[in-house]
DNA sequence: GAGGCCGATCAATCATAGTC
DNA sequence: TGACTATGATTGATCGGCCT
């Protein structure tokens, strides 16, 4: 009711969905590093490099993203598990150059 | 970047192979269950076209007495929300932003003299105001703003 | 030791894009 | 076309670190 919406009206607030390799390059960062899912700045600018998006997006991907996947482990761990399999099978299409340590590190 | 919490850890896996680290379990102090519910009448704070709040904003810090005419009957106060969340009036917000566009920082003396008027927190209006600061650099970073003001609107 | 600021993040919500 | 879901952005507030 009195939700007190219209935010400004936010006209800023126009937004396109990233390119699919974009997210694809974003997730595989974010299950490869599901242990510790916070990049650096320069990680940041690299991701943000090759998707082509800016370094307040790729923060912003990887917060929602966290939210997210707290809120809804259950499904996110599909797509964990998924991505975990993409990666096992070797093939990433959208390499990460850079640090490439541990990787989820399950224990 | 920092070693923020320094995660790692996992705390116990589950059914599935996919362990619950640290992070996941990650809760904020929340502020308060805020079980204020305010009377309808005030309606939609947060539309008000920022009109007429004659405030003297002297271009400078301590401009005493300007800003008391915002405590009009009804809508006297921010909203809460379930979360414990306020959600600022435009009036409030509107307030705020002239503030801003004199000082970025404030004093003491004007801080507490904007907090009664707009009817917050001291810390309300201090945080506003270093989320507003860290809004202007992020803006200014990507190169949406040149110096000074913000409204990227029409 | 208290208090303010910064930088990063959280958490809830908004508003639009996409799907059916 | 309308309901519903996915997702990027915004923002009040919290957390840890640093400084005065």
């Amino acid at each position: 009711v009195m939700i007190l919406r219209s935010r400004f009206l936010d006209a800023r607030r126009k937004r396109r969905n990233f390119s699919k390799q974009a997210s694809e390059i974003l997730n595989e960062y974010f299950y490869s590093h599901l242990s510790n899912p916070y990049p650096s700045e320069e990680a940041k600018e690299e991701l943000a490099r090759k998707c082509g998006i800016t370094v307040s997006q790729v923060s912003n991907w990887f917060g929602n993203k966290r939210i997210r996947y707290k809120k809804n482990i259950g499904k996110a761990q599909e797509e964990a598990n998924l991505y975990a399999a993409k990666k096992a099978a070797g093939a990433s299409p959208y390499s990460m150059g850079g640090a490439s340590q541990g990787t989820t590190t399950p224990m | 970047v920092i070693n923020q919490k320094q995660n790692q850890a996992v705390v116990h896996v589950q059914q599935s192979h996919v362990p619950t680290y640290k992070w996941m379990q990650v809760k904020r102090n929340v502020p308060k269950p805020a079980v204020q519910k305010l009377p309808q009448n005030t309606s939609d704070c947060r539309d008000v076209s920022m009109s007429s709040l004659s405030l003297s904003y002297a271009s400078s810090s301590s401009s005493t007495g300007s800003l008391n005419c915002l405590t009009t009957g009804n809508m006297s106060m921010a909203n809460f929300n379930n979360t414990g969340r306020t959600n600022f009036t435009n009036k409030q917000l509107t307030e705020l932003e002239k503030e801003f566009h004199f000082n970025k920082y404030l004093t003491r003396a004007r801080r507490i003299e904007i907090a009664s008027a707009l009817q917050l927190n001291e810390t309300q209006v201090k945080i506003w105001f270093q989320n507003r600061r860290m809004k202007q650099k992020k803006r200014m970073k990507e190169g949406l703003v040149s110096s000074d003001n913000s409204n990227a609107s029409s």
